[in-house]
DNA sequence: TTTTCATATGAATAATTGTTCATATGTTCA
DNA sequence: TGAACATATGAACAATTATTCATATGAAAA
């Protein structure tokens, strides 16, 4: 009873299927992948994100047009335009002054239908 | 410049697309869909309910199988477990004293598998 | 080259979310 | 019945994340 070291105190029951915990932690995919995926779906999680990539799923658009329809201030839009552009969700093109993004992931319009069909038969 | 009611500092610049603004709102979905949304994701914005999730990927497990595969305490295990559950996303079934969860949503699979797909190609 | 305007950013505050610890519930087996 | 054990839960604290306000940047037009 020395050597029981790190999570000594993670589990003492004696229901262990240890085939189980075996495939499991086989298959599981590495660490560092899995906190990117939840970083990604942390990008998903705020409704005003949801909104502007909704919008963008239309066609692209300054600024100032994603704050007027969501009615929100411009410097609340940027930022939150910033954490979807480092997470590579939205490209940008400059012009002159404006700056329009658009979307730059095939992926995410199929998450968003397979997430809304989540939500919507339940 | 006495009706300027409600966002009225949201946006004071000219370059509004207003057929664009008209288009995108037209489109976007109700609001209360867009937070159910939001709220779906933020679910798996959370890396040791990503792990659970990917466990429960393999077969049913009890809340000791997952703590002892993940390393963590029965108590943060089940408080997840709980999160998922009121997501509608795992189901259980009990066993005497044993609780054996699995999934219960099809779409689960698919939304992570197009978010790894984003991940991994950038 | 100064003013105007679209967008970006930093720092402070507010709000939300996760984790831990202590304790409760409910089932089994002696 | 009561001791042992698997799981659940509440409350306190810690950590993360969003929002706001003030200000900065950089391009265009006067």
């Amino acid at each position: 009873m020395t050597n029981k070291n790190s999570n000594k105190d993670a589990c003492n029951c004696n229901v262990i299927h240890e085939d189980v915990v075996n495939k499991v932690k086989a298959k599981m995919p590495k660490e560092e992948k899995l906190y990117d995926l939840a970083d990604l779906f942390k990008v998903f999680g705020d409704s005003t994100r949801i909104k502007i990539i909704y919008s963008l799923f239309e066609e692209e658009m300054c600024v100032c047009d994603i704050a007027t329809t969501l009615g929100m201030s411009h410097s609340a839009i940027s930022h939150q335009l910033r954490v979807l552009k480092s997470a590579g969700l939205v490209k940008f093109r400059k012009d002159g002054k404006v700056v329009y993004y658009s979307l730059d992931d095939e992926h995410v319009k199929n998450i968003f239908d397979q997430g809304f069909s989540h939500i919507s038969h339940k």
